[in-house]
DNA sequence: CCAGTATGAATGAACG
DNA sequence: CGTTCATTCATACTGG
């Protein structure tokens, strides 16, 4: 059993260390010298390097962005001034974990599962966010009027609250 | 530490959606606004999340050179089931590891000047080759004052030296 | 129910 | 720095 751990796994404790210093003390790029401070520290409770601390806030920083670029989420105007054509029974059970022992799939009420074609959307990356009119309503009937336009939406949605997407 | 994660489940109509943008698309690594796109887009099927369809291209990618990466490997599966007990890596001795690939950065010639200006951290005289458990004390509720009272001195010093020396 | 498997999620490491 | 790879963990699902 060749079990080579190459990955460095921190530890609790320096997990702590590491976003103490990110988010309390707000070092984010740390030079040279502080990355070897805060290496000379951490490696006291496992062995480590000094490049994993300094991947560390590499990675952080990106996640952060990845993160935002999650949140800011345009949400999808579906509830406009009545329905939006279809009926379009998304009501997941988002983060509650009761899944276990039951069957969920399919949970849309319609279950017209023929489409032959589906409407594949174009994914011109010619105009980023510019009017993607996507009119893959019409062909499928998935629920028609899957129109989406990407507008800022100042609304939220209704009760749901947004969730800490790639949080811990 | 069981963090009800709960995972996204793709509908069908989701899935053949991603797949096919993945094979017949040929979409294997769609940029953010991309895969910003198809979130919106796939958002009405069920809940879903931004990330959700960026980790399944990621997903779908490792997966797809997995299989083909295996091609004179044993079948030896790679998982063994249960048994999530705390990993941590202890491979000390790293004489002659494994740095293939390129590795970058790899000083390990000054470390010896040890923990001695920090006499912040409590002392595990465990140490990490013994055999502890990944949390130690930490995990289950470390009232033992455990602090961490980093008194590093990461005040701006200028920007001393650049980091691109370990450019490869 | 339990074990095994498939796959979503997370993150360290690295590339360009 | 943004993106991608590689590896591992966690969880939904499936069969017995």
């Amino acid at each position: 059993m060749l079990c080579r751990r190459s990955k460095w796994t921190p530890t609790t404790d320096q997990i702590r260390i590491l976003k103490e210093l990110f988010y309390n003390k707000g070092v984010r790029s740390p030079t040279v010298e502080q990355v070897q401070r805060i290496y000379l520290q951490l490696k006291w409770y496992s062995k480590i390097e000094f490049k994993n601390v300094y991947f560390w806030f590499v990675n952080q920083r990106a996640r952060e962005k990845q993160k935002k670029t999650s949140t800011s989420d345009v949400h999808v105007p579906m509830q406009r001034s009545g329905l939006v054509g279809g009926s379009i029974n998304l009501n997941f059970g988002s983060t509650s974990s009761a899944d276990v022992g039951g069957s969920i799939m399919e949970q849309r009420g319609e279950d017209h599962q023929e489409v032959k074609t589906l409407p594949l959307f174009p994914i011109h990356s010619e105009d980023i966010f510019g009017n993607m009119k996507t009119t893959s309503d019409g062909g499928g009937g998935h629920g028609g009027g899957s129109y989406i336009s990407l507008e800022l939406s100042l609304s939220c949605e209704g009760k749901a609250g947004n969730k800490n997407f790639w949080s811990r």
